[in-house]
DNA sequence: GACCAGGCACATC
DNA sequence: GATGTGCATGGT
């Protein structure tokens, strides 16, 4: 399995490169896109991102201050702008007390102690927690989504529905542990399931993989 | 107009 | 432990 697991990503990354992952300008804008993003495509949350950079407001002091309407109505293009405004508010209210809203501070605590406590914020799911730990705080843990399943689902590598700890077990006990290879990893089945792993179209015509 | 998108919490059985 | 539902916009 470590092989073949090791394999797929070799021939994904010649077939598509480095996808530069997470696309943000900081580590603060990822943690904020990560919240964003649940269930929701990417170029509405770079519309949602786009307004709060605009508006000079993507600061943790300065969102957790603003008004929840006026957080609503900037981040509404992201969809669920009254739960992701919740969601956003509750972690900031961590990220201010724990860590005075400074990534680098954050990112000097263990990591399993940093898993439980995002686990432990409301909102926070174990995609967004590891999300942040990856691509924010460049922590070696595996991320798993939606693409990440359907892929390997599709390649028999997991049963359907399997659960979100297998699947990243079956990752990071078969890999090195190494924060650029899981970044590039995770990003690159990303890619392939965009191009070509549609949810309606069993067939996966034209994956490389194949 | 239907379907989907880089989830999660909560209710119910 | 499994299953169902609400949350919402914008692109195809």
């Amino acid at each position: 399995m470590s092989r073949k697991l090791y394999a797929i990503y070799k021939k994904l990354y010649r077939c598509f490169g480095r996808q530069h992952w997470w696309p943000a300008d900081s580590p603060f804008e990822v943690m904020v896109g990560a919240i964003l993003t649940q269930n929701t495509s990417w170029g509405n949350v770079e519309k949602a991102i786009g307004a709060l950079k605009k508006e000079k407001l993507l600061s943790a002091g300065k969102l957790y201050r603003l008004a929840h309407r006026k957080i609503a109505s900037l981040i509404r293009p992201a969809g669920y702008y009254n739960i992701k405004t919740k969601r956003l508010k509750s972690f900031l209210s961590f990220f201010l007390k724990n860590y005075q809203g400074s990534a680098k501070k954050m990112s000097l605590a263990d990591i399993q102690k940093l898993r439980r406590q995002l686990l432990s914020v409301n909102g926070i799911g174990p995609e967004t927690a590891d999300s942040i730990l990856l691509y924010a705080l460049n922590k070696p843990v595996f991320v798993v989504d939606a693409y990440t399943k359907r892929v390997l689902c599709r390649h028999r590598l997991i049963k359907e529905n399997e659960e979100y700890a297998q699947v990243q077990s079956l990752f990071m006990q078969h890999l090195k542990t190494d924060t650029r290879l899981f970044n590039e990893y995770h990003a690159l089945l990303v890619k392939l399931g965009k191009e070509f792993c549609h949810k309606n179209k069993p067939l996966c015509q034209g994956c490389p993989l194949n």
